[in-house]
Order: C-alpha cells, then sequence, then structure tokens
DNA sequence: CAGTTTACGTCAGTCTTGTTGACATTCCAA
DNA sequence: TTGGAATGTCAACAAGACTGACGTAAACTG
C-alpha cells in the first residue's frame, strides 16, 4: 500500500531504507533476532522448569528492588492473575522475598533472595555473552543505531514507564 | 561476572559500550522494543481470533510460497504438531491452500488463498507503518546498525537458513 | 465514622501455543 | 520387496496468558 519509494520521489532524498522490502527484512531479522536473544536463558530455565515468565519477573525485581506487585504489573504488561502464579513459585522456591509495605500496608515490596540473585546472574550473564558478542562482532556506531531504532519502536507509554524505571536506577 | 570494563583496559580502546550496565539496557530495550514490534498486528489477529503462531505461518508462506510444512516448520522451530494446528485452522478458514508434492507425494506445498493475501497485506502494513516511524525517526546510519546488530545476536544455524530464504527470493 | 476505593491474593474456567506419543502414508535403498 | 526414514495427522497434556468473581485488609474521603 504506502511504499518507501514514493517518499523518496517526494522529498528528493535517498530513502531506500524505507521500502517495502527493507522494513521486512527488518521484521524478519527481529523475529529471528529475539528467538537468539532469549534462547540461553532459555535453556537454563527450562532444566529448572521455570519459563520465559519467571525470567522476566526475576528480572525487573532484580532491576528495582522492592518494587510493589503492581508496578512489576505495569511494566511486564500482565494480569495479576499470571504474575501471581509466576510470584507464587518463585517464593514458593525461595527465589523472591515478599515484605508488607511499612508505610502502606497493602502493599507487596518484592526482592531477590541470595538464592535468587544467584539464579538472576545466571540467566543474565548468558544473556549477556550472546549480547555482548554481537555488540562486539556490530561496533559502537552500529551499537548506537540498534538501540535508537529499538526506543523508536517502543509503545510511547512503555517509553515513559521505560524512562521512569532507568531514572530511578540511576 | 566478565565486565565490559576489563575489555577496555586490556585493549586499551573505547569499549563503554560493552559494559554490562550497557548491555542490559540493550536486553530491556530488546523486551519492550519487541512488544511494540508486535503490538499493532496482534489487535488485528485477536479480532479474528488468531494468535502471533498464525501471523508467522502467514508470513512465511507468503514469503516462500509453495513451501512445505518441513520448510517451514525448520524456519518457525517448532514442533510439526504445534505449526499443524495453526495450518489446519488457517485451510478450514480459506486463508491457506495446501496441495499435495507432484514429485513428492508425502510432501505439502502451501499457498496463501485471496483472502490469505488480504489478510497478510492487513498484517504487514501495521507492523511495517510502525516500523517505517522507527526507521524514518531514527535515520539510515541507526538503521544499517539495528540490523547489524541484529543479524549477529540470531544463532549461527538460523542465520543460514534465513540467508537461503532471502536468496530464494530474491 | 461510614462508605468507597485501592492493593493484593485466590479460585475457577477458557484459550493459545507449545510439548510428546502414537499412527498412517509415502518414498527410498539394501 | 521389504524395512527404515521422512512427512504429515490425530490425541492428550502443560505452560502461560486471559476473564470474571470474590475476599481481605488498608487507605482515603465526604
Amino acid at each position: 500500500m504506502a511504499d518507501g519509494r514514493i517518499a523518496q520521489v517526494q522529498t528528493g532524498e535517498s530513502l531506500l531504507f524505507l521500502t517495502d522490502e527493507q522494513l521486512r527484512q527488518g521484521i524478519e531479522t527481529m523475529f529471528f533476532a529475539y528467538r537468539g536473544f532469549t534462547a540461553d536463558p532459555d535453556r537454563i530455565l527450562s532444566d529448572l522448569s521455570y519459563g520465559r515468565a519467571h525470567h522476566r519477573a526475576i528480572h525487573f525485581i532484580n532491576r528495582a528492588p522492592g518494587t510493589t506487585v503492581n508496578n512489576l504489573l505495569t511494566i511486564l504488561g500482565v494480569t495479576k492473575q499470571s504474575l501471581n502464579r509466576v510470584l507464587r513459585a518463585l517464593i514458593a522456591d525461595g527465589l523472591v522475598e515478599s515484605r508488607v509495605g511499612t508505610v502502606d500496608k497493602r502493599e507487596r515490596h518484592l526482592y531477590l533472595t541470595d538464592s535468587g540473585h544467584a539464579l538472576e546472574s545466571q540467566l543474565s550473564d548468558a544473556q549477556r555473552a550472546r549480547m555482548r558478542a554481537a555488540y562486539r562482532e556490530a561496533g559502537p556506531e552500529a551499537v548506537a543505531g540498534f538501540r535508537k531504532v529499538l526506543e523508536a519502536m517502543m509503545d510511547p507509554d512503555m517509553h515513559r514507564c521505560y524512562s521512569r524505571l532507568r531514572d530511578s536506577a540511576g
């Protein structure tokens, strides 16, 4: 329907990177890369009979220690019932600790235990190893572009939510 | 465990983009971007009571018309039973046609019907629109870097498989 | 203070999408 | 020609998402 080549004619610039074919290749590469991106932690998780959902929870609890269930819900974009199933397992297995809030006793603040931190390290070391190899192979300019495109692809709401998270961690 | 700053000291180059913190930000951005990446088609699909799996099948059948079930299996990386359920629905709904192979009658060759092409266009138009906006915002150099990093992140096997696909389409 | 809202947990049920296992058909090679 | 390998189908099950309903405790509000 809309074709990049039309835009090229309109602006007179070289916008060949916006052709439908270029975009389709970007879409497919994104699909394959995301699989690679999760492949290593997924292998570790399946040995523990955990899944992606558990990794996501562990990642963001480590990222923002003491975060509430509601915060986590917003970031992960799932229902509380779905998250609760995962958290229940992680708490039962002693990887996550849930503390009643002191200022607002309705809230539960989530923390990784020592075992939780151990698993988090194992998972993110595996994921970072692949990421690091990709970054090193592509070089710093490519990495800057990579980040720039990804951030432009995020939902604007998510972008705000994520910026807050990033700022709070410093 | 392994920290980018060590590499920096070793090589003397500026490898600050390889620090654990930079990598973690890349990991999180990838997570959020992938959600944005699939959000638009997912909305369309849920109205039709289809899901990601259906989109993937439709995408690659459109990409490589006449492909066999086994080819599709390799590309998608799921079991044949899982793919079969999805294909059965698409065939029943008249979006995909399955033709018995002429040279090897065990094989089924898959094609999109006219309705199948219509849905494929609708889905990929939506996905491309967001992709195009992100590309345009980031600019051509960023897009080149984006692609470079993603390709380095893919599984090597997948990379070969994908190259074949890309060549076959010309 | 009474009523409402918020935060969280849970039970029950459904749907998608992945998995194994068993099985039929077809092809190919010993 | 016969046994194994490849291709695809059917059945049953599990993980992880969803909705809806309900309960409890705490906080807020008129």
